[in-house]
RNA sequence: GGCCCCUUCGUCUAUCGGUUAGGACAUGAGAUUCUCAAUCUUAAAAGAGGGGUUCGAUUCCCCUAGGGGCUACCA
């Protein structure tokens, strides 16, 4: 049977590294098996429901790269692909297991389920096993439950969990699971009172109906198995094959959430991290090749992909390791192609960002010394603004008199206007200088590189200072000179 | 509280009974270098604890401990 698998994102909130590696593991199963790989959206929650988050679903997905066989905007046969275009379905079945009695009418008000709730926890430890619903409604007498109907009183239905047994299922990762029916959540809700499904309820209808044969998903999901496979069965289908995925969390061990620092791909994208690296970085969280090696393109991960290889326990997302994945990924780019990248990187800074050759050849400069494209503009700035005036103390070299400096940088920018064409020629001209004058070249560029890039930490000042231009850079030694030479 | 899952360097991981327990990130030291990076070399760093099984356990089983998840008319 050809392999069919879905990634079903509600939309409450931005896309992030968790679900996006659940998408990516999907995507990469159904490609390595030369299956389909199926977009849901879960929009059966109207209260959480935000709009952005949909878009963001769409955005996320077209800038990593990777795409769905059928989904909303792109059709396919088992659709429709959204939740809230198919509460038709979920009725008709509900009305089948309400038929045979293995769901009922429960008009318990939201108080009477709060007090419950209330008296269970002041119950402690006194009643070890029975939490949740007490099942009220399971037991109401015919006479009653008319007597509510006619009243008009509002209801969801609920899934009769069996009483006694235990239910089994078979994870690919985590072997065979068994739970006594006791502890299962107690008659959970399958339709809401706004007549919606609940994930219970659709989840399972729709991954029939659409032939789903893996679910591949987050541990979290493990304990409403066994509630799935009694749904299952009631509904006369048998549940595909489960893969339980170990969590990604955060550095505080916990499932990742929004407080810890950005985990939103949409930060990261804006924070200057490429999706090549974002998502070869994700993927190596839970899953491993042969331990050793670690940089994959997507394509190699489509064919490499293996659930043998799957890690059960959580993994903790290192935010270290993705800027040692971005920077990898960053010097792998051609000059051009990064020139591209920092562009609207500098635009968002507000410096120019159209000249392509200047573009170039500032990715030249920070290629080898940046770690996200957001770090860019701050790095060369001091291209396009001449940075605060430098001071005597920072001029001048620990150890090193004003005159001798001062002639330095009169030699330097004497010869500045001869600088050109490459840089290692220009450089090659400046180590003759300082052959000339006795000095190291780095003693005798740190005076120069001050007064034209205002920092003792700059890029490589050759290569800076002919990207900026010659002229320039003269003026900014003059300055520099001058201020030297006040008393 | 109950149920379920998990447990190798700080972090991500390799090992599918026999290894000096390997790699990577981060960290320390060194080399190189026009500063910073990048690069190269190198160092330190791990099998939670206790029982078994076995000639032999990091590896298989049990217990304990620890961590995590779930326990909604959210997914």
């Amino acid at each position: 049977m050809a392999v069919r698998v879905r990634y079903p994102p509600s939309p409450t909130g931005f896309q992030h590294i968790g679900s996006v590696r659940t998408a990516l593991y999907n995507y990469l199963y159904s490609r390595g098996q030369g299956g389909t790989f199926v977009l849901r959206i879960e929009d059966t929650d109207r209260k959480r429901f935000v709009p952005e988050a949909l878009q963001d679903i769409y955005d996320t997905f077209a800038w990593l790269g990777f795409h769905w066989d059928e989904g909303p905007d792109k059709g396919g046969a088992k659709g429709p692909y959204l939740q809230s275009e198919r509460l038709a379905i979920y009725t008709s079945y509900v009305d089948e297991l309400l038929a045979r009695g293995q769901a009922y009418r429960c008009y318990c008000t939201a108080e009477r389920l709060e007090g419950l709730r209330k008296e269970q926890e002041s119950a402690g430890a006194a009643n070890p096993s029975a939490q949740g619903y007490d099942r009220h409604c399971r037991w109401l007498p015919e006479s009653e439950r008319q007597e509510q109907e006619s009243a008009g009183t509002p209801s969801v239905i609920r899934l009769a969990i069996p009483l006694e047994g235990s239910t089994s299922f078979v994870d690919m990762l985590l072997g065979e699971i068994t739970v006594e029916n006791k502890s299962i959540s107690p008659d959970p809700v399958l339709i809401k009172s706004d007549g919606f499904p609940t994930y219970h309820m659709a989840n399972v209808v729709d991954d029939h109906l659409m032939e789903i044969t893996h679910i591949m998903r987050g541990q979290e999901w493990l304990p409403s198995v066994p509630m799935h496979v009694i749904l299952y069965h009631a509904l006369g289908w048998s549940p595909p094959a489960y893969c339980h995925l170990p969590m990604v969390m955060g550095k505080d061990g916990h499932k990742l959430s929004k407080r810890l620092g950005s985990t939103s791909i949409r930060d990261f994208r804006a924070q200057g991290y490429l999706p090549d690296a974002l998502l070869n970085c994700i993927a190596m969280v839970g899953w491993s090749y042969d331990g050793s090696r670690e940089l994959f393109t997507l394509k190699e991960l489509e064919e490499l992909f293996d659930i043998g290889k799957l890690n059960k326990a959580p993994g903790v997302f290192d935010y270290q390791k993705l800027d040692w994945f971005n920077g990898m990924y960053i010097r792998a780019k051609s000059r051009e192609e990064l020139a591209d990248l920092i562009a609207p990187f500098m635009k968002e800074a507000g410096l120019p960002s159209d000249d392509r050759s200047m573009l170039q050849g500032i990715a030249g400069l920070v290629q080898e010394r940046v770690k996200t494209l957001s770090e860019v503009p701050g790095m060369v700035r001091f291209i396009f603004e001449e940075p605060l005036a430098p001071t005597r103390d920072d001029l001048l070299p620990r150890k090193s008199d004003p005159e001798k400096t001062v002639d330095a940088l009169r030699r330097l920018q004497a010869l500045l206007p001869e600088l050109g064409g490459s840089p290692v020629a220009s450089e090659a001209r400046l180590r003759a200088l300082a052959e000339q004058l006795g000095m190291k070249l780095g003693d005798l560029l740190m005076p120069l590189r001050v007064a034209v890039t205002g920092s003792k930490v700059s890029p490589p000042l050759v290569e800076s200072i002919l990207v900026m231009g010659v002229d320039e850079a003269r003026r900014r030694a003059a300055r520099a000179i001058a201020i030297l030479e006040q008393r």
